[in-house]
DNA sequence: TTTGTTTCTAAGCGTTCGCTTAGTTTTTTG
DNA sequence: CAAAAAACTAAGCGAACGCTTAGAAACAAA
């Protein structure tokens, strides 16, 4: 055996989300990395083998941290609604965690909107097809919505849902306030 | 008097636009602005000064191009339908355009979003701030509405268009049909 | 045609990027 | 204690970044 690591590899995945989030990929350096994480190049690159492991590593430890969220919507039982308190948690949340650059994963979305990177796109695609099954379950206990609405209305969602993310971002609590409840009118 | 340019202004500039256009500005380099403007590094440090200059003329001639979905918009005598139209012509036009990656003006918008560049920020809070004022009076044309409720929808459509700008890099046109439908139901 | 001015070409400036590697320190084993 | 193995430090790699500059080429005026 030999000398063990000196630092906990969750604990700089969590500092390097946090830099991640507040930057966005392009615009955040292994250099700045190192400063943040604590550790130097060479341990990154033995522990992540990568910046884009890195980063692939702090979506899943994002993704972790929202868990409770998703796993509120999914639990809730008051159809519409749920979706609704779903959508506040969803700006809440991350103001809570300390930065309030709007959603990881939807920034992260509209980052690589236009890359060729497979496997930030199956993240992003997993994410979306996911939410928005979830949300056609939610819709459909309200019987009186055929299929066509119910997948309309979810599409609708998902658009708002992403909207809403990157609006949160420039957007004060009052507007983001107001655009919630306008979008759920519409419901 | 000596040697004319061997190139217009003009068509450079909507040539770097297009680039800029397609991948935004961190991810454009001076290099792709030579080959794409056809002009070399000193013919555009000497026409726009810098790649921040270049980019600023950009805004300014994507602003010129759908200018006329502006007027069509102010010079509408139909309310809430004109800003309803606008929404279609805001996706339409980019597409039609050759580059369907959205809306430049939002793109950059979000992409500057956590920047300083306070020149970049004037422009979007200009362009944001005139198309609020804009929905505002199409909205008083409705006499049944407050001034509250003006104001809280007019905040939704706003949001709502960033939204649908940012969603229109990634998703197809019956998606995006939808979303515009169903955000004016209930307006 | 000569002169003066401007554009153009192309090489290269200093800096930062993601990443690697040589060499030292620390720790666990026989 | 000595040897082996892993983690550490720090220097530096080649490439790309935004930008500059020396010198050749082109053209309008004298």
């Amino acid at each position: 055996m030999a000398r063990s690591k000196q630092y906990s590899e969750q604990e700089v995945i969590e500092k390097a989300m946090s830099l991640f989030w507040r930057n966005g990929y392009e615009n955040t350096s292994v250099r700045m990395l190192e400063k943040e994480m604590g550790i130097n190049q060479f341990s990154i690159y033995s522990s992540f083998g990568s910046k884009h492991g890195v980063f692939l590593e702090s979506l899943k430890c994002y993704k972790s941290k929202v868990f409770s969220i998703f796993e509120k919507l999914q639990n809730g039982t008051d159809g519409v609604n749920d979706i609704k308190a779903f959508f506040y948690d969803s700006v809440r949340i991350p103001t809570e965690m300390g930065s309030n650059k709007g959603c990881l994963l939807t920034n992260t979305y509209n980052e690589f909107a236009d890359t060729e990177d497979q496997l930030i796109q199956d993240q992003m695609t997993d994410f979306m097809n996911n939410l928005k099954s979830i949300f056609i379950e939610k819709l459909k206990t309200d019987k009186s919505k055929d299929e066509t609405t119910v997948d309309k209305q979810a599409n609708y969602l998902l658009l708002a849902k992403h909207g809403l993310a990157a609006a949160s971002r420039v957007n004060n609590k009052q507007e983001i306030e107001d655009y919630i409840e306008l979008t759920f009118s519409n419901i």
